[in-house]
Formats: structure tokens, C-alpha cells, sequence
DNA sequence: AACTCGAATGAAAACGTTTACATTCATCTT
DNA sequence: AAGATGAATGTAAACGTTTTCATTCGAGTT
């Protein structure tokens, strides 16, 4: 049977009152007896049972993150954030992927009553009726990226209507006028944001664009495949922004089994910058979001949350995006890597 | 106040135990009760305390990944896999990364007890003594990579040593003779295998390599570097492996910048298989390890521990590599992407 | 009709902590 | 010297579950 505080004190010949105080770094506690229940803990190899600590002082030190997945750059980002913010607290991290359908979602949500102190929650489920019946109630939590607050959590938001607007404009900018799109699923927030962003911006183009608008599903096949319909298209579009990174990825190999050229005959930028961006040939110009920092914002947010639980936290707050504007779209800054353009931060030096 | 089991048990007019019963589904309850407890849960939002349930079941449907890090390509699919096969079991995951010294790593796996119901352990403080003091006792635990088995604990290997063995054959076998290594950290054990590999590999053609052996840290600047260095010397060498896949990205660029074209004036391996590789001009030959499974596997192994924690399970087990062998290392299939080259699993579907 | 049996239910202990409160005891005040 | 003070320590309740054991009660057996 495992040692237990009990163990301890009869160990050290206290009471169990005493050897909690003493573990627990109370003053008020003798420098002698003190030594005594450090040394019989150190012999018994005694460790305090989380369960039980967590049953008396309702906490856990532990917060939950809800997401819909774990897999790629992206959510390798957030969650290098949301360590590290939580790290820096002492907080542990429960993790939670996948939940395709809502029931699933519940039930996730349901099981973090007692194990965590507070939730970051990204999941399309995340409307305000899922939540008042499956969000255990008096649990602060942050939405991130979700439709839309509830009006009762705190909510972020990475701005793709501002970096799809900004991206769009500097496309213009630079002189093209047949500028085609490549959406994401319909579904996904981030995708509809983005294309609205595409769309405003176009202001007086839009319509002579709208029919470069093609379907996309943000997986690198969609954008070989929408680069393909785009190159039978005439007139040609003269650039092609893509919600995503890695639908460009697919773009460009499209173009380069076609022999066009990027940027000479066709520009091209995507939305996000991977890893990878800044390694294709061209250099890939994108639209940076800064994951982990995002991560760590809202991290930071549900700790507010956690330790002032009687104020409002309900406020929006939007991440910034930046344009990151290298050789793909064709303004001749032909920079190469090891001068200037910043490396990303990510990809580790593990295996 | 949250509600409680106690309150679900007024509110149906029964005693706590019937409600824990109908909860947990037992059948010795009647459809008349049954129906009005859950009712009152419902009603309710009754959601149970995991804490309090843990306590007492000593179960607590959560296992621990201790990791060296979260970040980059090798972990983000690591976690997928751990991911995976944990929730097919239905169990939670807590994750934690970046113990930089043995004192932080000690506090991080006793703060495990009671929280975790096993353990996978990737640390390069995982010695025998380290272990003995610090990991709570009776815990099932997995090691991962550890430097050597502690002889008591079940312990996955990736085959490190196999892949960067069959890779150096297979450059010698295309026929070069002068194959320059660049190595990972001295203390990184992987790094140690595969440098380990190359040597044994080479047999006779060892001496004659032995001044192409660069150091390196994993990153890809130092990939950059040894890459010039390796240019500058006389006779240069015909290929270049690197131990892992950035920093074969760090060669390639600067063969770039020299106008060094690979593989005709230079081939080039890797070792990893990151999401990258497959992109870059040319597509990286490289050593493949199957992360994820790998992560599927220790899970597997680690549930298998809890659940039979009688048996012994200290075998090692050895995940295999692959060799991947596209166009760097110029045996001349300049393999179209999108024709054989079968994608990594990996790079999702999110932004 | 008395008795046995088994199923449904309830009472209470247990899990391993923390902490409010009570107790002890040395020291200080007068 | 007696009482007040306050620090160190101990006792026991509490946290919210599950589960053992006892109890009740209706149905079946003789």
C-alpha cells in the first residue's frame, strides 16, 4: 500500500496536522519537528495523493484544453503556448482532442468537473446553449475562437478578417486585379473569416473576382486541385491567396508541374506561416499568426479568471496578425533566408 | 455550492449510494428509481467530481506524458499518437514538457501520484536512481528513448541506430565513398545512435570519414554551418547525412548560397521524415520513424501495465525505421510528389 | 402461515488530504 | 505567584464519491 501522510507521522511522532503544515511550508511549526517530518518523508518516499488534495482544496493546479484536434503546426504552436504560459504559473495541462460529434464534446466537458481549475475550450460545439448545460457551472473558461461569446465567458479571437483584409489590399497594392481565392470548409469560423476579409477588401474588384473564388477544405490536395482549375481559367487570375498555408503548399507544386513560374506568371500568398513557408521556392508570403503567443494570452486570461472569479471577464479580445511579405507574391524582395526574414518560431531541435 | 451527489439524492428522494448506482450503471437498481435519479441529474446538471471519485476508485482514467518538450514536428506527432490510442481507451491526458534540470523534472513526476493512473517517460533524467527516488511507487510507467532500460520498467526504443545504419549503407551502396555525418547533442541519446550507426556502417570506409564528422545541435543553423565547412575542405565529401532532418534543411541551403547542386554535385540525407521533407527541392531522402504509432505503441504497452500489474513488463521493445529514399541522394527517381511518395501523416486540416 | 431467499435500498466507512478549533505549555506581565 | 498571552501541536470534521454490509420487503416454498 502506498505511504500516506499517516505513514509520515507516525514516522516522525506528529500528528498528521503537523506533517501537513511542515510539507506545506506553514511557519508555524518548529524548526525541530520540521527537520523530523522532512527527513520521514524523504525516507518513506512520501508523495501527496493529488486526489485527495484536490477533494479539500478545490484545486487542482491543473487546467483543461479542449480542442478539436492535436495534430500539425498549428495546434503544436498553441499548445508549445498554453504550456508554456501554464509552466510559468506551476499549472499542469490536461489535453483533450477530437470530438466529432457534440455528444462526445459533452462528455469531455463534463469529466473536467474536479480534475481542473479552469478551461481553454476551441470547439465548434461551443455555442451558448452546449455550454450552460455541459460546461460544469462556476468553471472559468475561455473560448477561444469560437463563434461567438456567449456573453457570460471570455472569448479570443485570432483576427483572419484583419490578415485576410491586409493581405488582400497589399495583393491590390501591388498591382493585381484578378486576384483569386481559396477558401476552407464552410463550416470553420477561422475559413469564414478569412474569405470575408478577402472580400471586402476587394472593394470595386470584387466582382470581377468572384468567380476565382474556389471551394477549398484547407488540405494541400484542395489546393492542388483549385490551382489546377484556376490555371484553365481565362482570362488567368494573376494571383491566388489561399486561407491556408498548405493549400498554397499545393498551389505551387500544381504551378510548378505546369511551368508557371511564382511570382513571374502568377503570385501567390497564403495564411498562417507553418514552419514550412519560409523553406518553399519561392518563399512562401503569408499571413503570420502568432499561435503560441495566442496561446499564452489566453492562458493568461483564464488565470485572471481563475483567481478574481467575481469579476466579468466576458470581454472579446482580438490577436493581431502580421503580413509577412517574402517572395511568393512578387514584390522582388528576393530576401534570401539567412539575412533578414525572421525566422518563425517552431521547429524544434529534438529529433 | 456545486451540486453534489447528495443533492441528486434528495432531489429523487433516494439514498447517495442508489444514485451512485444508477450512475455508474448497475443493475441492481430499479427502472422506477433509476428513471427518477437520472432525472434528477438532469435537472440538476449534475456533473460528478473526478477528484472526489478518483480518491476513492484509486482510478483515475488519466494518464501522464512526461516530455522533454512540445515542441516542433516530432512531439506535435507524438502526441497524436499517445492522443489516439488513449482516447480509444477513453483516457485523459496530462501532458508536461521543458524540465530543464533533474530538480524540476523530480517535482513534476511526484506531483503525478494520485493524478495519473500511469506514466510515459521521456526524459534524459531517467536513470535507475533518479527513478527509484522520485517516480511514485507502484506506477505503472513506460520509458521512452531513455537512455537504458532501469530493468523494471517496459521500455520503447526507436531504432536509431538500424535507421541511420541502413541509410549510410545505402549511400555507400549508390556509391559513395567519402559520407560526411553531422551530429546531433553529445548527451541527446538518440543523436548518440545515430552517429553509433553511420560509424558502424562504414567498416572500412570508417577512417577515411572520420574527418567529415561534424558536430551539431538538431537546430538547423548548425546544419547551415557544417554544411560550409564541410565545402571548404579537400577532397569534399560526395554525401552529406545528416542526424536529423533540419538540420539537412541547413545543409541544403547553404549548397544553395555556394551553388552547390544536390544531389548531382553533393547528395543528401536526413533522418526524421518531418512534414518538410517532402516538400524541399530537391525532396529529402531521409530515415522515417512512425512517431506516431511509437506513441500509440507506449501507450498501448502502458495500459497493458495497468491493467496486469502483476506481470513483468520490463522488456524493451524497438519501434523500426524506414528508409525513405527520394531524390537528394541522387540514385535519380525524381519522384513526382503527387505520383508514388507516399505522404507522412501529418500537417492537419486546421489553419 | 411460517420460513427462506433474493433483490432493492440505506447507513456508514473509507479514500488521503487540509484546516478550524481545542489543547497544551512556556513565557511574559503585573 | 497567578494570570494572560501566544506559539506549537493535536483532534476531528470536511471534501464528494464508492462500496461493504446491514436492513427491508415482497415473492416463492413448504
Amino acid at each position: 500500500m502506498a505511504v500516506t501522510i499517516k505513514d509520515v507521522a507516525k514516522a516522525a511522532g506528529v500528528s498528521v496536522a503537523s506533517v501537513s503544515r511542515a510539507l506545506n511550508g506553514h511557519d508555524n511549526v518548529t524548526r525541530d519537528t520540521y527537520e523530523r517530518i522532512m527527513q520521514a518523508a524523504r525516507q518513506l518516499h512520501y508523495m501527496p495523493n493529488g486526489a485527495a488534495r484536490s477533494l479539500i482544496t478545490r484545486r487542482t493546479q491543473t487546467i483543461g484544453a479542449v480542442l478539436p484536434d492535436l495534430h500539425g503546426a498549428f495546434f503544436s504552436e498553441l499548445i508549445r503556448g498554453i504550456d508554456l504560459a501554464a509552466r510559468a504559473r506551476g499549472l499542469h495541462l490536461l489535453v483533450s482532442s477530437s470530438h466529432d460529434n457534440a455528444d462526445e464534446a459533452a462528455a469531455t466537458l463534463r469529466a473536467m468537473r474536479g480534475r481542473v481549475d479552469g478551461l481553454l475550450l476551441m470547439t465548434p460545439h461551443a455555442n451558448a446553449g452546449f455550454l450552460s448545460v455541459n460546461l460544469p457551472p462556476a468553471l472559468p473558461t475561455v473560448l477561444m475562437n469560437a463563434g461567438s461569446g456567449d456573453g457570460s465567458h471570455a472569448w479570443l479571437t485570432v483576427d483572419n478578417h484583419g490578415g485576410a483584409h491586409a493581405m488582400t489590399r497589399h495583393l491590390m497594392d501591388s498591382g493585381y486585379r484578378r486576384i483569386a481565392f481559396i477558401r476552407g470548409p464552410d463550416n470553420n469560423l477561422d475559413a469564414q473569416e478569412r474569405l470575408r476579409g478577402y472580400r471586402e477588401a476587394l472593394g470595386d474588384l470584387a466582382a470581377e473576382c468572384e468567380p476565382y473564388c474556389m471551394p477549398g477544405d484547407f488540405l494541400e490536395s484542395s489546393g492542388y486541385r483549385a490551382a489546377r482549375a484556376l490555371l484553365g481559367m481565362t482570362p488567368r487570375p494573376q494571383a491566388v491567396f489561399a486561407a491556408n498555408d498548405m493549400m498554397a503548399l499545393g498551389c505551387l507544386s500544381a504551378f510548378n508541374e505546369a511551368g508557371v513560374k511564382v511570382p513571374a506568371d502568377i503570385a501567390l500568398a497564403g495564411f498562417d506561416d507553418i514552419p514550412m513557408a519560409r523553406f518553399m521556392t519561392p518563399s512562401l508570403s503569408t499571413v503570420r499568426v502568432r499561435i503560441a503567443e495566442f496561446g499564452e494570452r489566453a492562458l493568461a486570461r483564464l488565470v485572471d479568471a481563475i483567481e478574481h472569479p467575481d469579476d466579468v471577464h466576458a470581454a472579446e479580445e482580438v490577436m493581431p496578425t502580421e503580413l509577412v511579405i517574402r517572395t511568393s507574391c512578387g514584390v522582388g524582395t528576393t530576401s534570401s533566408r539567412h539575412a533578414g526574414n525572421a525566422p518563425t518560431p517552431t521547429e524544434g531541435r529534438h529529433p
